[in-house]
DNA sequence: TCTGGGGTCCTAGGACCC
DNA sequence: TCTGGGGTCCTAGGACCC
């Protein structure tokens, strides 16, 4: 079998859409961010600096930081244009970032030659049309192709060819593997299995013991190069959520209820516009200390109205609080909904009988959009998000990053 | 010594049903 | 006094990914 899998990925996506705009910041070492990295470039890495990092922690690493605010929709459209580069190839493309993405060209070599061609040819013009340095990897599975990408970093193509999967794969670390992070690197580590060969040569019971059985059969087949995966180029959501980092703030009512209030408001508006509802709600409490708590209830009937949302998830932090009497503050809020389920399939899965149940004060709360949440939407189509709603300035949630990183991070539903 | 925000999937125990 | 098996759903926590 021909090795037809690509996966491109925009080398420090964020950090060379700064440069770009900004020549003077290039080769020089940049983070995008402020109090925490979103994004650092390669000089910057050099220097140990990565996302997530803290400000403080990123300038001790590397005294001549050049920290700069991110242009959030310049990344949205760069991020699109690059993956559209990709579609120009083949429709087979699944997006998994926004800098991100899998393509399937087993269709279109008799167009565009060999799979390394068309490979070469994304990178060129991804270079050209937009500036950007893009690495990709040519394999016949997903997760090889995802491997060699990352070993092609920066700006570099690597093709696995058929015959030398195993050659290529058992000599690199097994944290390169999709599914080993820290704690399975860490465990792996303490039974001497630094390579993904000496992954495969691992029973398969020790596996299971160290990591979990599901865990354990996925990184099995992945050793010895059996991904089953396929190219999904579309998916559906299973959650939508949203969370709001508070520094240090009391844990009382006057604090989280404005707060949740403002989640609710994201998620819900964001379900109803695309007529999704949602069984499950979970809150989750992160106290001073950095461990949090989750609280969770599956109600009979799917909402999407921001203030029913914003109640249920009240009553859960209560429940959270309740069980940690000791913790007096709290340092971060969370809202999430899951079993989503589309109006439509919901209408066709309601019992007969409807007629009874619609006359129940209440009992079709869920299905409706309630008339202020319509309203809500409309407006906010004609005058933008900030028209109306709960705003997070007005309630103190000046947050550390800014709102269109949100907006950024968040995936289609 | 202190990581932000948005996600997916797995595990384990308990409730409940047949 | 205590014995069987199988399945589904819910809840809480955790690992991992971008």
């Amino acid at each position: 079998m021909e090795a037809t899998i690509l996966h491109a990925d925009l080398d420090a996506f964020y950090a060379s859409v700064e440069q770009l705009l900004d020549p003077s910041l290039r080769g020089k070492p940049i983070a995008v961010g402020g109090g925490v990295v979103l994004a650092a470039s390669y000089e910057a890495k050099a220097f140990g600096v990565s996302s997530g990092m803290s400000g403080r922690r990123a300038r001790a690493l590397c005294p001549n930081l050049i920290f700069v605010s991110g242009h959030f929709s310049e990344y949205q459209r760069l991020g699109d244009a690059a993956i559209a580069i990709v579609g120009d190839f083949t429709p087979l493309v699944e997006r998994i970032s926004i800098d991100e993405a899998f393509a399937d060209v087993a269709g279109c070599t008799h167009l565009f030659g060999p799979p390394a061609d068309i490979a070469r040819a994304i990178r060129r013009r991804v270079r050209s049309e937009l500036g950007l340095p893009i690495s990709v990897g040519v394999a016949r599975t997903k997760h090889l192709a995802k491997i060699a990408s990352q070993v092609a970093k920066p700006d570099g193509l690597v093709v696995v060819d058929p015959g030398a999967e195993l050659e290529f794969l058992h000599d690199l670390p097994v944290e390169l593997m999709w599914g080993v992070g820290p704690v399975a690197k860490m465990r792996l580590a303490e039974v001497g299995v630094h390579t993904i060969g000496q992954l495969a040569q691992t029973p398969g019971w020790s596996l299971d013991r160290l990591l979990g059985r599901a865990a354990g059969e996925k990184l099995a087949a992945l050793a010895w190069n059996r991904d089953p995966r396929e190219i999904e180029t579309r998916h559906r959501a299973r959650s939508a959520g949203a969370q709001s980092a508070l520094g240090k703030r009391p844990a009382d009512e006057t604090v989280f209820r404005p707060a949740l209030c403002h989640l609710a408001d994201r998620i819900a508006a964001r379900l109803r516009a695309k007529s999704l509802s949602g069984r499950t709600v979970t809150a989750r409490v992160r106290f001073a200390d950095l461990r949090s708590v989750t609280r969770s209830i599956t109600l009979d009937t799917p909402i999407s109205a921001t203030t029913i949302l914003a109640e249920i998830a009240a009553e859960l932090v209560h429940k959270a609080l309740a069980d940690h009497p000791g913790e007096k503050t709290i340092s971060l809020l969370a809202i999430s909904v899951s079993h989503l389920i589309h109006y439509r399939e919901l209408q066709l899965e309601l019992p007969l009988g409807l007629g009874d149940e619609g006359r129940r004060p209440g009992s079709k709360k869920g299905i409706a959009r309630s008339a202020a949440d319509l309203a809500v939407d409309k407006i906010r189509e004609r005058f933008g998000w900030g028209a109306v709603g709960y705003g997070a300035v007005a309630l103190g949630l000046t947050g550390s990053v800014p709102e269109a990183f949100r907006t950024l991070a968040e995936r289609e539903l």
